[in-house]
DNA sequence: TGCAGATATGTCAGAGGTGACATATACTGG
DNA sequence: CCAGTATATGTCACCTCTGACATATCTGCA
C-alpha cells in the first residue's frame, strides 16, 4: 500500500497495518463488517441489474450520488440501516436480504 | 386510545390515526419495520436463552438497561444497526441473522 | 407490608450519520 | 482532443441516534 492511500485511510478512522493488526478486529466487528460488505455488494448488483445510475438511485432515496457511492463502497460513514433502505427501495424484500446475508461476501474474515 | 398515550406517541414521531392512515405506510416502510421487529424478537429470545438480564446485556454492549429495553420493544429511536450489534454480541453470526430475517415475525404487514 | 431484581418509559446532551456540494477520475462517442 | 456521463472522494452543517439518568411498574419473597 502506498503512503498516500494509507494516510487517507487512517484519516477516516481505519486502522491500517500488518495482518496481525487486522486480527485485532474482534469477532463482533468482523461479523458486522462482513454483513455490511455483503449488503453493499447486493446494492450495487441490484442497481446495475435495473440499469440505474447512482444519481437515479439517489433520487429515489432522496439522497445524493456521493452517498450512494459511499454505500456501495461500504464506507465507514454509512450505516447498515441506510444500506437496507437502499435495497428495499430497489425492491428487495426481507427474504431477499436474508439470502444476501446468508451468502459469503468473498471477503476474508 | 386515550389522549395522553396518543400525545406521547405523536411526540415521538409516530403518525397516529385510523386504519386507513396506517395503510399510508409504504411498502418500503413496512419491510423495514418487519425486519426491525424480527430482529428485536430474536434479540430477546437469545438474551433469555442465555439467562442474561437486560442489565447484563447492556454491560456487554457498553450501553444501558433502558436502551436494551427499547431495542427489544423495537422502539422508534433504535436503529437496525444497534439491533445487529446486540445480536452479534450475543453470539449470532451473519447466517443466524439471515435465518431470523428469512422467518415471518408474526406481525401483519 | 416492604424489599430486591427485572423490565418499561420519558428525557436530554453529546456522538455520529446524513444530504449536499465541490472536485477528481474514468470512460465513451464525436 | 473534447464534451458528456458515471463514479469516487473530501468536507461540513444539520439532525437523528445513543448512553445515561430518573422514575414507574411488576413479580416473588421474607
Amino acid at each position: 500500500m502506498d503512503k498516500a492511500k494509507r494516510k487517507r485511510l487512517e484519516a477516516r478512522g481505519w486502522r491500517v497495518g500488518t495482518a496481525s493488526d487486522f486480527l485485532g478486529l474482534s469477532a463482533e466487528e468482523a461479523a458486522l463488517v462482513e454483513m455490511k460488505v455483503s449488503l453493499s455488494q447486493a446494492l450495487r448488483a441490484r442497481r446495475e441489474a435495473r440499469g440505474l445510475s447512482q444519481v437515479a438511485l439517489a433520487k429515489r432515496l432522496r439522497s445524493s450520488q456521493s452517498r450512494v457511492a459511499k454505500m456501495e463502497a461500504a464506507d465507514q460513514t454509512v450505516s447498515i440501516d441506510l444500506l437496507l433502505r437502499g435495497l428495499v427501495v430497489l425492491g428487495a424484500t426481507p427474504r431477499d436480504i436474508a439470502r444476501v446475508l446468508g451468502r459469503d461476501s468473498g471477503v476474508a474474515a
